[in-house]
DNA sequence: TCAAAAATATGATATTTATCATATTTAGGA
DNA sequence: TCCTAAATATGATAAATATCATATTTTTGA
């Protein structure tokens, strides 16, 4: 469903959302500790999360990686679509180009609306809400 | 979401659906050209599908692949199973081990409702209703 | 009973994804 | 200003998927 990377990444955003702040910063050997995930894997998924703004960094001593406000606000869609790109999701089940609702394969009419209901909901959860989930203790972390 | 193998295995048994019968069976080359996949990888994955049943094959002259009725019963959720494994649908999106209701993962509470939904979907639809829908113009086949 | 036509079995190659390694750049503090 | 601690950039290696090639077995029909 998802790729390995991808949940990796997700992993690592919501450690994030949880353990850092403006103020306090993660640096990745935390975080690949706490995710469970190879280390320079972790850093190299960190680094293009970083470069696309779904979670900010500093570098030098005392630097690392947190998320600010403004990162809460991304949803998963978000981090999916940086990693693994918006078509593993969205295109057509069957890897059909013209497939719609005028010439559907024969999975669409099946699948289609199931897809759609799942990104809609990786869209519109924030990062945020996650991490008020974790803290209400209404789902939990350690990966 | 499938892999490339279970796509090809799906439009290979659908294609067999609407054009085979214990009568009429069609050779690996009619059916890699119909469904646009490579040669070898196509037979590779029907003989990976016949071995487990869920497609009908005779060697020699007039030889080939086809659908008995028995193999009109299976459903989608067969072929993917044998081809990418029960996992691949069926466990947390994280990956993670232990994730279950008492102690869900973030995204488990989103995210499994819409996955048992889809599991649901491809075990309940047999072959034949597809290959009826297919007659029926309703959906449509040239892959 | 033999030749040819088909699937089957097996293994090799290529591409993609996942993982590792390291040199470079940036920033903080002495 | 210089040392050190961090991210960043880049590229190499490994593993998994996808693809290709071919020798073997089975079956039909002449």
């Amino acid at each position: 469903m998802l790729s390995n990377s991808s949940k990796y990444a997700i992993k690592a955003v919501l450690f994030l959302a949880v353990h850092s702040n403006d103020k306090e910063k993660i640096m990745v050997k935390d975080i690949y500790e706490s995710i469970n995930a190879p280390q320079a894997y972790t850093a190299k998924l960190l680094q293009e999360l970083s470069k696309n703004n779904i979670v900010s960094s500093s570098r030098g001593p005392k630097g690392g990686f947190y998320l600010s406000e403004a990162d809460r606000d991304k949803s998963l869609m978000d981090i999916i679509s940086i990693i693994d790109g918006e078509k593993r999701l969205n295109s057509c089940v069957l890897s059909l180009e013209k497939c719609d609702l005028d010439k559907p394969c024969p999975l669409h009419k099946l699948v289609y609306p199931i897809k759609t209901n799942l990104i809609n909901a990786l869209q519109d959860k924030t990062i945020k809400d996650f991490s008020t989930q974790i803290e209400q203790g209404e789902v939990f972390l350690p990966f």
